[in-house]
DNA sequence: TTGTAAGCGTTATCAC
DNA sequence: GTGATAACGCTTACAA
């Protein structure tokens, strides 16, 4: 293939490698005449200049390592996507790996990234230690997105999942509501635990009591939202509201109720979690507190960039929105 | 960070470069104390080995380019996944650049690639003609994926659209449906074309003539699943049935009957194509037609990291499968 | 302004 | 078996 190099092309354009070189990077002023040769020489030769040879000879190698957990979560996916949004035209290539939601892989993962010297790092999710991502990184900076670290050791961008869930929480109170039934997410999972914070808090607010059984186990899967609802009906727990831990979950619910002839929102209120692509056009369409995941993507971008840069940058914390849309109703007056 | 190299470890372990190379790779054998001394520093001093330079002293760079086209679709994103899935274990790493569905961006995305000495490419989907492609890509195997070519001069992993269309469209022939509309794709989308081919395919199977009222423009988008059916109800065109491009349509056109309270498939039968997540939750659950993004993702993979050992790969042809659910039923008895 | 030469961190080719 | 030493293709002092 293409196997032209730049000692080619000055050969072609009778001047030196430094010359071509300096040309093509704008690094110094060059004779005019020689820099049309080596322009001319360039595109006749269909010269690609080899990045890698490049990268190490600057010791920079223009690519941003990603990790993503890969769990086909359409969130995840979407704050990748907004990386590789976020890094065009910054003359950064994203390289990615995925860590499975497994610290040992994770650490792996990382390692893989940095072997290949990649100038910057967006951690998206996982689970390693705070202290493990400092060490590993080393001068490598670093951004983590959506994932709330305890300390202030890394820059990161994440959502206030505990005022995501009491805005969802809320809003459903205000509409009338009392007995409203959660479907978590996975048990361990900081997002989960915090919605469900955010849920208890509102309750308290409210002078509610949360009755145990209004509180279902579940793991982010639609799956979890049809066994959630299916458990309540089995028990015949009164409520009328759901809050599921996600869009998919609160999907799953709604499958589930409408299996059994249950309306939404005429007899039963739902709301989810992401505002997925899918929430605006589910039946009806679903209320949920929207996670910037795309934007979020987007800014984790440029932050490495700007990090590397030498520039600085503060945490974000970003708050969700409510989407207001047509699952939620006040309470059937029976 | 880690800026430990080989040099260091050969010091620390008194044997030279080559030697610590050697035991690394293990491409030759050296006295058992040397390796364990080599072993023993690099555990110490925390050596990693810089890809970069490996990569320019061998020639591989051990990373394959994937083009997508970012479009956010759930089909060519749920592929991309499967690349990155298909790769875990072969020891490349998939690195990513966008086409956004522009010709010239496409070409200037592979370039990078190229650039960065990739040892093959994965294409998905895209619209570069195929002799620019045989010309760019030179001699680093590749593999283009959801995409039909008109020539054999590339591996293809594709699925036959036109049997999808067909497919779809005869199931609900079969039903007792016989005027069925449908909401096309992108208008000159190969895939969109495919699948109307299908769908006309099986219309003249049958002895029936298609009303041009029932075919309506689309873009692959809810959006216009919504407009289509919207247009067809303003219009007062009967129908029975609604096959739409892709099932993010056929979300719309559901959504679009739910607001005119027409029952599905009571009223109206509603067919989908691909079969992403969302589609078994929606309600009813979506007829579909499966398309296996997935594991055409992982196959392009195993496709091309076989390609670049200098094994064959042929191309394939997948087919699409009907994926009977809740969404189509007989038409009304009326 | 331009060329020479010394790296960048590995692997590969030699001799020994 | 093992160690020099020359690539790999590019950038970047350092001279001229």
């Amino acid at each position: 293939m293409n196997t032209v190099t730049i000692q080619d092309i000055a050969k072609a354009a009778n001047v030196s490698k430094s010359t071509v070189s300096r040309v093509l990077n704008g690094t110094a002023t060059v004779a005019e005449d020689k820099k049309k040769a080596v322009l001319e020489a360039t595109k006749r030769l269909g010269f690609q200049p080899n990045i890698v040879a490049r990268s190490l000879a600057k010791g920079r190698s223009m690519t941003i390592g990603v990790l993503t957990q890969l769990i086909g979560s359409p969130f995840y996916d979407t704050v990748a996507q907004g990386v590789i949004i976020g890094l065009r035209d910054t003359g950064y290539s994203p390289i990615f790996v995925d860590g499975q939601w497994q610290k040992n892989s994770e650490v792996e993962a990382i390692q893989a990234l940095l072997g290949r010297r990649v100038d910057g790092l967006v951690l998206i999710g996982g689970g390693v230690a705070e202290n493990e991502i400092t060490q590993l990184c080393g001068s490598t900076p670093a951004v983590i997105v959506a994932r709330k670290l305890n300390s202030e050791s890394h820059r990161t961008i994440h959502m206030d999942n505990v005022d995501g869930g009491y805005r969802a929480t809320r809003h459903m109170i205000e509409k009338g509501h009392q007995r409203i039934a959660i479907i978590k997410g996975l048990g361990h999972h900081p997002d989960a635990i915090d919605r469900f914070e955010g849920y208890r808090k509102a309750h308290q607010e409210a002078g509610l009591d949360i009755d145990p059984g209004l509180v279902l186990e579940g793991d982010f899967s639609a799956d979890s939202g049809v066994a959630g609802v299916d458990k309540l009906l089995a028990e015949k727990t009164l409520f009328t509201a759901v809050f599921a831990a996600n869009d998919m979950t609160a999907f799953g619910a709604r499958l589930a109720l409408y299996r059994k002839g249950i309306r939404v929102p005429g007899e039963v209120s739902l709301i989810g979690f992401d505002d997925q692509m899918e929430a605006t056009y589910s039946t009806p369409p679903l209320t949920t507190v929207r996670q910037p995941a795309r934007e979020m993507g987007q800014q984790a971008a440029h932050a490495v960039a700007a990090l590397i840069d030498g520039e600085e940058f503060e945490s974000q914390c970003v708050h969700g929105e409510l989407v207001l849309r047509e699952s939620v109703a006040p309470p059937p007056a029976d």
